[in-house]
DNA sequence: TTATAGTTTTGCCAAATGGCAAATGTCAAT
DNA sequence: ATTGACATTTGCCATTTGGCAAAACTATAA
C-alpha cells in the first residue's frame, strides 16, 4: 500500500501549487466542485483523494491531466507523455520488424497468434506452478 | 458523472478483456492482488473500481497503465485504445490489440512468435500442394 | 444419478471517503 | 479590546469501497 508520507507529500504538492495560484480552499472548492474541509483534509494528509477528486482538482490548479494521478502513485511518471505519442502504438514497446510482419496479416490471422500466445503462456503459467 | 463510459460499460469492457486473455476471475485476482469477489461485482457494475483497483488489473488485463482512467472517465482517452480496437483502426494495418498484447511481451518473445506463425504459414502451403 | 472440483455470486462487515454545519483561527479596522 | 469578515479545521454521519467466508451455480467424472 502507499505509505503515510506518500499521502502526505501529495497535500503538500496540492497546498503549495493552490497557495501559489493564490488561491482559498473556499476558492478552488467552487472551481472544482470538491468541498473546501474535505479539501483542507486533503492537504494536510487527513484523506487521501479519490480519483474522482485529482480530477476535478487538477484543471483549477494547473496540473497536467495524468499529473496528479502519477503524484498520487496510480500512474508511473512517464506515462502519456507527448515524447512517445508519435509512436502509432503507445504504452507498448512492440518491435518495428514485428509490426511490420504482423502488418501484413489480416486482423483474423493476428487475433490467432496472439490466442496461440496466451495459450502458450497459460501452459507456461501451469508448469511453473 | 460521466456520459462517456459509466458503471456498467466499465465492468463490460473487463469483464470482455479477461474473457479475452482466457482467466478465471480467481487467476485475475491473484495476478492483481484484488478479491474475486470483488472483481465480480466490479464486473456486473455493481461495484465502482477505486483508482487503486484500476492501476493493479490494468497490468495483468493488458491495458496500457492509463487507460482504464480513460475508460473509467478520470482521464482523457487516447488513441489505440484496446477498448475501442473494434471501431477504431481505420488507417493502421495492426489490430491495435494485437499490437497491445504483443507490444508487452519482450523482443525475443515478440521475434519467436513471428517465427512460429511463419513456420504454420509453411505448413500449410505445403499441404495445400 | 451422485460426488467432486472449480467458478461465480451473495451476506455481512470494517475501513475509508467526502459533504454539511458548527467551531476555531486569523487579522484588519474601529 | 471588540467587532466583523474570511479562512481553516473539526465533529458527525451517509455512502461507498473492498475483503472474507459461505452459498449457489456449473460442469465433469464416477
Amino acid at each position: 500500500m502507499n505509505t503515510v508520507t506518500e499521502g502526505r507529500e501529495l497535500g503538500k504538492i496540492l497546498k503549495r501549487q493552490r497557495i501559489a495560484a493564490d488561491m482559498t480552499l473556499a476558492q478552488l472548492s467552487s472551481r472544482a466542485g470538491v468541498s473546501p474541509s474535505h479539501l483542507g483534509r486533503v492537504e494536510r494528509g487527513q484523506r487521501f483523494p479519490s480519483a474522482h477528486i485529482l480530477h476535478r482538482i487538477a484543471g483549477p490548479l494547473g496540473f497536467a491531466e495524468d499529473e496528479l494521478f502519477a503524484l498520487a502513485g496510480y500512474l508511473s511518471r512517464r506515462s502519456g507523455s507527448v515524447a512517445d505519442r508519435d509512436h502509432n502504438y503507445a504504452g507498448s514497446r512492440l518491435d518495428p520488424y514485428v509490426a511490420n510482419v504482423l502488418g501484413q496479416e489480416t486482423p483474423e490471422v493476428q487475433r490467432t497468434v496472439v490466442g496461440v500466445l496466451t495459450i502458450l503462456k497459460n501452459i507456461a503459467r501451469s508448469l511453473r506452478d
